[in-house]
DNA sequence: GCAACCCATCGACATATGTCAATATAGATG
DNA sequence: CATCTATATTGACATATGTCGATGGGTTGC
């Protein structure tokens, strides 16, 4: 179970049917970004100066408890889509970016499938 | 609770912090890829020939009963990452390739954000 | 050392989710 | 119409998940 390990390497899911193992490495991952809270989470992280945060912003950020908060990054770490560090007192979180390009990359297509059906 | 409605359009999640209302929606649609059975689901109908699969291929595929991927073929509907068309008895299932676009588009980096933390 | 602050963990609880067997519906076929 | 096939819906159940309050652990500062 470690997270950190690379999903696959950029196969789409178009490509090929994937196989049950990775897909469920991979379903792991969505899973974490299928809440809403999470996926706020994230995008505030990503988008925040320095491309980090700390949970004071975060708890700041949501009508949600502190425990709450720090569940939620403990999920989001788990699959590697955040890493943290400690300074001083705070926690401070930020992207993987190669975590969002292999999704990214996972859902495009392999040219011409999209728009029209022909 | 539309949700064949476009998700936002496709600013990054890395851009600015997604609205509490459109990440309500985005989660719905990662949380129905988040499940190892609809991402190999996915992953059959998008590479399947001529871009879509009857259920039977489905329940073929899988050790689950049919009424489960019945299950897991409406999550997916319902989110609209699949259209489904009735042909005599069969029912054909199709990806739309829009909405991956538009969760690959969100999850993509605002160039320079990969790599070296410099 | 003690108090205050920041964050993580634990235990509990209500709700959501994945799965199945049983049944219903729709189309084809006799 | 009766029947068979292909799919969808329903109801039930065990497990997973999101949330909180209470508590623990680590830093800072008095």
């Amino acid at each position: 179970m470690e997270p950190l390990e690379l999903l696959e390497c950029c196969a789409p899911l178009a490509r090929e049917p994937i196989d049950a193992e990775r897909s469920t490495a991979v379903a792991r991952v969505f899973k974490a970004l299928g809440d809403p809270v999470r996926l706020r989470i994230m995008s505030i992280v990503a988008s925040h100066a320095d491309g980090e945060a700390c949970v004071c912003d975060l708890t700041a950020a949501f009508e949600l408890s502190q425990p709450t908060i720090s569940h939620h990054l403990k999920v989001l770490k788990e699959v590697g889509l955040l890493t943290s560090e400690r300074r001083a007192s705070w926690v401070y979180y930020r992207v993987v970016p190669e975590r969002l390009a292999e999704l990214s990359a996972l859902l495009s297509l392999p040219a011409g499938t999209a728009g029209a059906a022909a």
